[in-house]
DNA sequence: CTTTGGATCGTCT
DNA sequence: GACGATCCAAAGG
């Protein structure tokens, strides 16, 4: 994807990084892709949910960069999540990439996931995407508008939906009135947050 | 099916 | 020193 299509308030891109493509490259060369079905939006310093709420710190300082770089953080000391810088320089709004569809390289995702039974389960939760990709805090700060990456942002043809599911933020204490998280509309392969749906 | 608790540690208070 | 933008297994109905 370009740059440019990442510049805006993460409620604004959120929505339309639906069903883009995430692609990891491993060391082998071998790609694992999965199509983006639930994000959640962080807005910075309006939105007490988001790390970025009471400013610059050595974790967030990718948040406040330029659009297009990946946040990773570690959630409970145990697992990565991800999301996708958005806004513009100076700013600190982000996207959480909550749920991939496995599209290729599911062999690896289940070498990367081992015992997970249905290919569904793979990646459909933030933590269990990155395990799935094999993202880490070492990928903190890639440029996914860069061909060079080995995590990229792609589009393959597939729309966003002209209206997604809405509902509030799933796992956190702060601001959880937000509809903020998004969906492809009956995909069965979203997180097992269930907060309630907002009628449009 | 739902609920509960443990893991585990960097970050910020 | 407390607390998570989570996940999973085990226990309970």
């Amino acid at each position: 994807m370009r740059r440019s299509d990442l510049v805006g308030d993460a409620t604004d891109v959120a929505p339309r990084l639906l069903n883009a493509l995430l692609s990891v490259r491993d060391a082998d060369g071998v790609l694992r892709v999965g199509r983006i079905v639930e994000v959640e939006a962080y807005r910075g310093s309006h939105d007490p949910a988001s790390h970025a709420y009471r400013g610059l710190t050595r974790r967030n300082a990718t948040m406040f960069g330029p659009p297009g770089s990946l946040y990773v953080y570690r959630s409970y000391g145990v697992h990565w999540c991800a999301n996708v810088v958005a806004g513009v320089d100076g700013t600190a709004e982000a996207v959480l990439l909550r749920a991939v569809e496995p599209v290729a390289g599911v062999a690896s995702m289940r070498v990367a996931r081992a015992g997970i039974a249905r290919d569904v389960d793979l990646a459909n939760g933030p933590g269990k995407l990155c395990a799935a990709l094999s993202i880490t805090g070492e990928d903190d700060g890639t440029d996914l508008c860069s061909r060079r990456s080995r995590i990229r942002l792609l589009r393959d043809g597939v729309d966003a939906p002209i209206r997604p599911t809405v509902t509030t933020r799933v796992g956190i204490t702060r601001a959880v009135d937000r509809p903020w998280r998004f969906l492809v509309p009956d995909h069965p392969g979203v997180s097992r947050g269930r907060p309630s749906t907002v009628a449009r």
